[in-house]
RNA sequence: CGGGGCGUAGCACAGCCUGGUAGUGCGCUCGCUUUGGGAGCGAGAGGCCGCAAGUUCGAAUCUUGCCGCCCCGACCA
């Protein structure tokens, strides 16, 4: 394995493929566009559900869980929504295979062809929304709120590990209400609830927005994401919230009772966020000697490395980490004493900084004569020498700095990187250098479409919170009520 | 599906033009020395050179066909 990292600035992909196969996170597999989660990978995947899925339990949200197979005929029902998907679906056409009559192998039996083709979910609001008519009948049973973490599948042309893989795991929130009022407030908490997330948990600020008509889901009437900067300038979408309207009841034929005694139709929301999340996260804090993890999702928060010569050295060490990592479990931190003496100190400096452990403990025959231990912080890299009495409560403390510390990094840049921009020559110097472009845009598909064929920039969203301001359509002069963030996007 | 490139040890690659003993680095095994930032030296193991056919006394190398992968576009959580 080579010592050094490609350069961050020199070759961003080529340093984000490094990074995700050295830090163990996730590698290709033999299957075409899928991926293997690895453990370590796999592990900062789970405290990301973990937190997600107490937040949506916070607001009112049961699991559950619906097949991975959607028959055609269901998937056709919303036409938009067929229209949209039908260009990457995988799709079972018989259910048995048998011996190759005319050599080894085997070959697909040609007499277990299904009579209905079934597709392997991209996304489930069409098996869902066929379940829902047999649970929804009266108001009392709305709202109905439902999420369920799966896999999902996507035959992508070009896949990149946890940005784009033809197979991802993530959860789908499908809802119901009986007042649209309703429904789009339900949209609205929970684009809250993942910008929260993405804020408070990865430590990864986000332009909260709904989507142009161009970029809206297939079947939804609007379309809310969360956008991140990443450190090459590009954005990425890290989450979206759909408000559906009744399109999926009326397709489905999903009524209910009205409180007034009407049959109506139910009003829908959906929501998700995959592990693309992990691409962000890794994208967002990471520097040339790896991975950075904001504390409050990395598996191991603290590790302690012993620096010895002889076997009597390290169980003198090791007498002294024992009662350290007790303290700092009670606190609810997770830490590693790696007494491994397979690798040599060096060796594993590198690599736990590699994994991205926000705080190195190193202990050495030096500390010991002296009371002190060494204290190393992976977002600055700053090394300190402290008081062995003190550790734990300096340890406790810098994790919680460590987590703001890492926003407020993110946060200053995705700042630097956001500019004003009121001419089309700025805007085309602009995009060639990255980041979120503010510029005004007269509302038609047309000059969004133009923009992104010259350009390659999106629209990513319309921000919720910008005010109002009258300006020029950067592209055709034509009057704007307000700024939109344009970006080159992954 | 269009345009490029690549298949040689677990990984990364050289060798091919000009045919003649299968190479280098990392990793792995063993030994000695090292050990406060990815150790040094020595010895070793490991190959259907993507597959198939052809040319040739002889093919990793030349020719043809097939298969697979990667990158750039269109698509996208």
């Amino acid at each position: 394995m080579s010592k050094a990292l490609p350069k961050r600035s020199e070759n961003y992909s080529e340093w984000y493929n490094e990074i995700v196969k050295r830090a163990d996170l996730a590698e290709n597999s033999a299957v075409r566009g899928c991926m293997v989660i690895k453990p370590y990978g796999f592990a900062i995947w789970e405290k990301m559900q973990r937190a997600l899925d107490d937040m949506f339990k916070a607001t009112g949200h049961q699991n559950a869980y619906f097949p991975l197979f959607v028959p055609k005929s269901f998937l056709e029902k919303e036409e938009e929504h067929a229209e949209g998907f039908a260009k990457e679906c995988a799709v079972v056409t018989h259910y048995r295979l048998k011996a190759n009559p005319d050599g080894k192998g085997l070959i697909v039996d040609p007499n277990a062809k299904l009579e209905e083709e079934l597709i392997i979910r991209p996304t489930s609001e069409a098996i869902i929304w066929n379940t829902y008519r047999t649970w929804i009948q009266s108001w009392r049973d709305l709202p109905l709120l439902i999420n369920q973490w799966c896999n999902v599948v996507r035959w992508e042309m070009r896949t990149r590990l946890f940005l784009r893989t033809a197979e991802f795991l993530w959860q789908e929130g499908h809802t119901a209400h009986a007042t649209e009022q309703e429904a789009v407030a339900e949209t609205e908490q929970m684009l809250g609830v993942y910008a929260d997330f993405a804020e408070n948990w990865m430590a990864m600020p986000v332009v909260q927005g709904v989507k142009s008509p161009n970029e809206r889901f297939a079947g939804a009437i609007e379309t809310y994401c969360i956008e991140a900067l990443m450190q090459d300038g590009k954005a990425l979408q890290a989450g979206t919230s759909h408000f559906l309207g009744q399109n999926f009841a009326k397709s489905f034929d999903v009524k209910f009772v009205n409180k007034e005694n009407q049959q109506d139709y139910p009003w829908a929301t959906s929501w998700g966020v995959s592990t693309r999340l992990m691409g962000a996260l890794i994208m967002a804090h990471s520097d040339d000697n790896g991975l950075v993890l904001p504390p409050k999702l990395a598996p191991i928060q603290v590790v302690i490395i012993p620096i010895h010569k002889t076997p009597e050295d390290l169980a003198a060490i090791s007498g002294k980490v024992a009662p350290i990592m007790q303290e700092l479990k009670a606190a609810g931190i997770s830490v590693k004493y790696d007494d491994d003496d397979k690798q040599r100190s060096g060796w594993k400096f590198a690599e736990y900084e590699l994994k991205g452990v926000p705080v190195r403990l190193g202990l050495g025959m030096r500390d010991l004569e002296n009371g002190t231990i060494e204290v190393a912080r992976r977002d600055t890299l700053d090394k300190q020498s402290v008081a062995i009495g003190d550790v734990v409560e300096d340890v406790k403390i810098l994790l919680q700095q460590m987590q703001e510390a890492i926003y407020q990094k993110a946060l200053r840049f995705r700042e630097e990187n956001t500019f004003l921009v009121d001419t089309w020559e700025e805007f085309n110097a602009q995009i060639e250098k990255g980041g979120f472009i503010m510029a005004h845009w007269d509302g038609t598909p047309e000059t969004e479409e133009k923009i992104k064929e010259e350009t390659k920039a999106t629209i990513r969203c319309i921000p919720l919170n910008s005010t109002e301001e009258s300006g020029k359509c950067i592209y055709s002069g034509k009057e704007s009520a307000k700024r939109v963030v344009f970006a080159r996007a992954y």
